[in-house]
DNA sequence: CTGGGGAAGGGGCCC
DNA sequence: GGGGCCCCTTCCCCA
């Protein structure tokens, strides 16, 4: 219902084709019953006539497949159609208009627009992903909201699932006192499991608190900790210059270029945008598609991911036309693959590589380089005090805990720790002696390490739920 | 409360 | 495509 009162919001012609329709005061209901009801029926009523071919001025075509809609509705659900259209409005706009796809399927766009006329959300397992890349490229935000609660949701009930399969084995093995909790059942679905989003009120589940975007503005491009709990939230500042530049449409004046787009499954013009424009054709690179639900790793998100091409289109006759990977839960686009392979990780939260010596998880191994030099190598010579520069004569290092530095000598006397390792631990903590010599106190952690002394370990392990559980991460601040 | 510095995280791009 | 380097931004801690 969003989208009427955006339509009455924007002042549209408003060309619904509502003959007979009359506002008719109505005593025996209350304002707010009325105006939903009547949106409900307007809604009903439009969806009505696109089915019907009724006063429909736009066509859509996605990959060949022709879908007849009002201006009017793509405007107000859509930022990629606003945008279209408002470029097109400006020239007059009366005559049909037209856009074409191909970045995904039509069956993806006939979800969507049953979406947008009904409010009904057709989401399943199976076709999430696709939907909510195509709710991405077509800057549809409560969509893309679904979407994640979908997902968070599969991923939940499934580590729900697997937890209460621990619980069981565990009772079996220890059974627990009957007086316990029993644990209620919790509703479960399978992730081949159908779900109908309601959007309003029902009794569907309603996501959009974790995707309250103001209207009319472009999901932050950053840092959407999709599937996993207890990520970080870090909104990043928008950064209107990485919105991808669309372009498409018949029939609407101007010099923008038409692009097109490939889901990968057509050979003919695999991820190679056709530009009317003279613009050259890169390369194509596209994976194949097949979505699966359980996006929780970046690896199997990618390999899942339905073809993320996206051009981003220049009107600049300055620049060229670049190829670009389009990251389906945000509007970041990379150049190459292997970069927004590396991106998702910011999206699943996925950390593969553990610091041997404190248990910090790392996206990237050279974060957990640079970590591990800095924190446990100290290997900066600069003394920490005085931030003077200091040589292996002139300093000595000293552990805190895991973490290692250096200090001068001057401030070593400073500090009263003329012997390396001795400082800021007590003599009671048992310490073990590295390569260099250095007494560490020896934790839990540290026993870890043990065998490998300071030297670096990388392992790449996997990163399950419950080792996101296990890890200290902070909450998710909405 | 504020500013500075260190650590972490992410993007671009080269090898 | 992976690894790595560089750069920048953001976060967090501390004085």
């Amino acid at each position: 219902m969003d989208m009427l009162t955006d339509m009455r919001g924007k002042g549209s012609s408003g060309e619904h084709g509502l003959q007979g329709q009359q506002r008719v005061p109505c005593s025996s209901s209350s304002p707010s019953e009325i105006s939903s009801s009547h949106q409900s029926r307007l809604l009903q009523q439009l969806d009505q006539q696109r089915r019907q071919g009724l006063f429909c001025d736009c066509s859509v075509l996605v990959e060949g497949r022709l879908f007849q809609a009002h201006r009017n509705v793509l405007f107000a659900s859509s930022g990629y159609f606003r945008m279209l259209l408002s470029s097109g409005a400006q020239g007059g706009g009366a005559q049909p208009v037209g856009a074409s796809f191909e970045v995904f399927s039509p069956e993806i766009f006939s979800v969507i627009l049953d979406f947008v006329y009904s409010g009904r959300l057709e989401l399943r397992s199976d076709n999430v992903i696709e939907v909510m890349s195509a709710a991405s490229y077509l800057q549809m935000t409560d969509v893309i909201g679904y979407c994640k609660g979908f997902i968070r949701s599969s991923l939940d009930i499934s580590a729900k699932d697997e937890k209460e399969d621990e619980e069981q084995q565990q009772q079996q093995r220890y059974p627990a006192p009957s007086s316990g909790h029993t644990g209620a059942p919790h509703a479960s679905f399978s992730c081949a499991t159908s779900w109908r989003v309601q959007n309003g009120s029902g009794a569907q589940p309603d996501y959009r608190h974790q995707q309250q975007q103001p209207k009319d503005q472009p999901p932050p491009p950053s840092k959407h900790p999709l599937p996993q709990e207890g990520m970080e939230f870090r909104p990043g500042k928008p950064r209107s210059s990485r919105q991808p530049l669309h372009t498409s449409l018949g029939g609407l004046e101007g010099d923008a270029a038409v692009l097109q787009f490939s889901t990968g499954t057509e050979g003919d013009h695999k991820g190679a945008p056709s530009a009317s424009s003279s613009s050259p054709s890169p390369s194509a690179a596209s994976s194949s598609s097949s979505s699966k639900p359980k996006a929780d790793k970046a690896d199997e998100l990618y390999a899942t991911l339905p073809t993320i091409v996206g051009v981003v289109g220049l009107f600049n006759q300055d620049e060229c036309p670049s190829m670009r990977f389009k990251c389906p839960f945000c509007t970041h686009t990379v150049k190459r693959k292997a970069d927004l392979k590396r991106h998702l990780r910011c999206h699943t939260g996925e950390r593969p590589y553990p610091c041997e010596a404190c248990g910090k998880r790392f996206t990237r191994l050279e974060h957990l380089r640079s970590h591990f030099q800095t924190i446990h190598q100290a290997q900066k010579l600069i003394c920490r005090k005085c931030k003077r520069h200091v040589t292996e004569l002139s300093g000595r290092v000293v552990c805190e805990g895991t973490r290692r530095y250096r200090l001068c000598n001057d401030c070593l006397l400073e500090t009263g720790c003329d012997t390396p390792g001795s400082a800021n631990h007590s003599a009671a903590e048992p310490c073990f002696e590295d390569d260099e010599g250095l007494s560490w106190p020896m934790t839990d952690e540290d026993e870890l390490a043990e065998d490998s002394g300071a030297d670096l370990i990388i392992q790449e392990v996997e990163d399950s739920d419950e080792e996101m559980d296990r890890k200290e991460v902070k909450p998710v601040i909405g």
